[in-house]
DNA sequence: TCATTTGTAACTATAATGGTTACAAATGAG
DNA sequence: CTCATTTGTAACCATTATAGTTACAAATGA
């Protein structure tokens, strides 16, 4: 299972968007999220490296650097997941083993056609899609 | 990231196939996977559950119940990884939040479609490709 | 009968995760 | 300028997942 940072980060995200007249501060977030405000920080921090929000040390509170039209999903997921991959491949199987030498290459263009594949659905979907999915 | 499980599995299905004629066994492919024997009967027992292959205490080995063109990855992906979900989603937003109140509904829909896109694609891909790959 | 092998429980070390405290640094209001 | 507020980040902790390991009962077939 991906971890929650992702999930939150799309939380995160969505209240700054609807409180863009008020102050999303790290201390309201984590109050909607029900979490300690340094998880906000952390994840906020990442999607400050990312582009998507601006804020610092001084300001109360962040705010978008572009429209939830123009945030994918895929842009959320990049930017709290590093560039890990999606799928684990055992490090040392036995290269005297036929299977064992060629395995892992084989496995990487498998499971790297399965990550690609999550990859573009969450490119298709945007943080405006979230939002509109709220009010459900 | 996804756990070495799945990988793990696919190289023991692998193996299984490739030696067909031979047997098997729990320590044979521990060799080429490069680990404990329990750790390969612990995920064979899993692949048996999905009914994937077959074997068991007094006979040496395991042999497939299917043909590796009728085994999808994604046969092999919900063997081993059980109904768990792809995305964690934080446990406990805050319902007296406009946002946090239906956050993980709409969560739910947009992480759903990207798990579903990847096991479209895992379904798409079978033991068989893999066992071709393996040459390479 | 007995050597071989699987199934599984139990334990361990390691790593990731999320929560927490603490505090320096930056900012802007007064 | 001063100070309250807020962010950034290090450090630490508890919990959990993971993979490896030992041990042994149970099943099988030679």
């Amino acid at each position: 299972m991906i971890n929650t940072r992702f999930s939150v980060a799309i939380h995160i995200l969505s209240l700054i968007a609807s409180e863009a007249n008020r102050v999303a501060t790290s201390d309201i977030i984590a109050g909607s999220v029900n979490t300690n405000p340094v998880v906000i920080r952390r994840i906020g921090s990442l999607l400050k490296k990312a582009q998507l929000i601006q804020g610092g040390p001084g300001v109360a509170g962040y705010s978008l650097v572009k429209q939830p039209e123009e945030i994918t999903l895929l842009d959320i997921y990049k930017a709290v997941t590093d560039e890990k991959e999606l799928f684990a491949i055992h490090e040392k199987p036995n290269p005297n083993c036929d299977v064992g030498k060629s395995i892992q290459t084989a496995l990487d263009i498998s499971l790297t056609r399965a990550q690609l594949a999550m990859e573009q659905e969450l490119a298709k979907q945007t943080l405006q899609d979230i939002i509109e999915h709220l009010t459900d």
